[in-house]
DNA sequence: TTGTTTTAACTAATACTATTAGATTATTTG
DNA sequence: CAAATAATCTAATAGTATTAGTTAAAACAA
């Protein structure tokens, strides 16, 4: 029949994502690199050995969310708010957007840009996804950085690396003192206005 | 006898140290999170039960990296220089100090300042080390906020927070990108200066 | 120098981990 | 209906940290 194969493809494909939500609700209870195969399989009703239908290892599955993270980051990122608007605005929103994935994400986040699991490493093709979605974030921004309000007196690639770092580095802090709290909120999640003003007058036309 | 009890506890914190060296060197090659407690053992000529007698688990192992990596870090930021110089000086110092550091002792640093074993939980007294050694690097650079060179608009532990911010993230994307070359050199290493120029352009009395 | 205590090592065992091999059952295709 | 495919199982391997119980040696007190 022609519904048949459809269905058992269907109940694949459910299973696969039943997988990578287990697998994320256990990143998140436990720690990214706690993570347990045999315990997947178990919360599924399978024995340990039946998920590598699915799976071929566990740094597969990694590697599986490391890809879609990257793939949703991109996707967020391009779709902020403020690229076409003021410096200002531009930077704000890249911060806040950076942040609230990391915060809302932080399973994600962890495996995708600290290194918690040390025998896990990307694919090539996940490895491409994720240098396109960096690449494609800064490119977004490199426009704001050539605006007319600005003089920047260092050259664009060193000013666009400094901004990436105190992004990189509020985001960093705020996860790891109010990881709870929205971005916005906490002694690091509140500070996004205030870096943004401080790059304004540094690199505001006097 | 008086001597033959001494000798005794000689060999023991000999064994010590060893244990500690071992693991670090361990740490540094596999990564911090595949430190194996069976394979210092191994290394030392042990029987894996036998390394019970030094370390009452691995991650006392890891607590006791983990003191002394935040006395050593609070002793190089209370040796550094500049701490009495202009503030461009002042935070120049703390920021290659701090960068040098880690890049110096990456298996420490992820240890102190990411999280990379998730069962592992300093102990109230290394919790109480680390705190006291982020707290005397933070005072030692209240003052250079206070310098009659500067005006900062903002509350000083916002500023404060601020350099910290940056700090962290240019050392983190120091160690992600380049974690082979020195303070100084690389995409984020070279780029102490300039965060330090930044900051006094934003900061600076006009 | 005795006897006692402490220390440091051992072996054996437990309960976990990821993974592989091979057999079996169920489903889909021709 | 028969053949092929897919999904599951059991059993086994080699590793992990850790605990219990034992033994030999060293240090201490008399």
């Amino acid at each position: 029949m022609t519904t048949a194969p459809q269905r058992r493809r269907r109940y694949r494909d459910e299973t696969i994502e039943d997988i990578l939500r287990i697998a994320r609700e256990m990143m998140r209870k436990e720690g990214v690199a706690a993570l347990s195969f045999n315990a997947i399989a178990r919360t599924l009703g399978m024995q340990p050995p039946s998920l590598y239908n699915y799976f071929d290892s566990k740094n597969a599955i990694y590697d599986e969310l490391f890809r879609r993270g990257f793939q949703d980051f991109a996707r967020q990122m391009a779709e902020r708010s403020g690229q076409d608007g003021p410096p200002g605005e531009n930077m704000r929103s890249a911060m806040e957007t950076y942040m609230r994935f990391a915060q809302e994400n932080q399973d994600l986040y962890q495996l995708m840009f600290q290194r918690p699991v040390p025998d896990f490493v990307p694919s090539e093709a996940s490895m491409a996804v994720s240098l396109g979605a960096l690449q494609a974030a800064q490119m977004q921004f490199v426009n704001a950085l050539h605006s007319e309000d600005l003089d920047i007196e260092i050259p664009v690639e060193q000013a666009l690396d400094l901004f990436i770092a105190f992004q990189h580095g509020l985001t960093e802090l705020h996860l790891a003192n109010n990881p709870e709290l929205p971005v916005g909120e906490g002694r690091f999640g509140k500070l996004i206005p205030a870096a943004v003003q401080m790059i304004l007058d540094a690199w505001q036309k006097v």
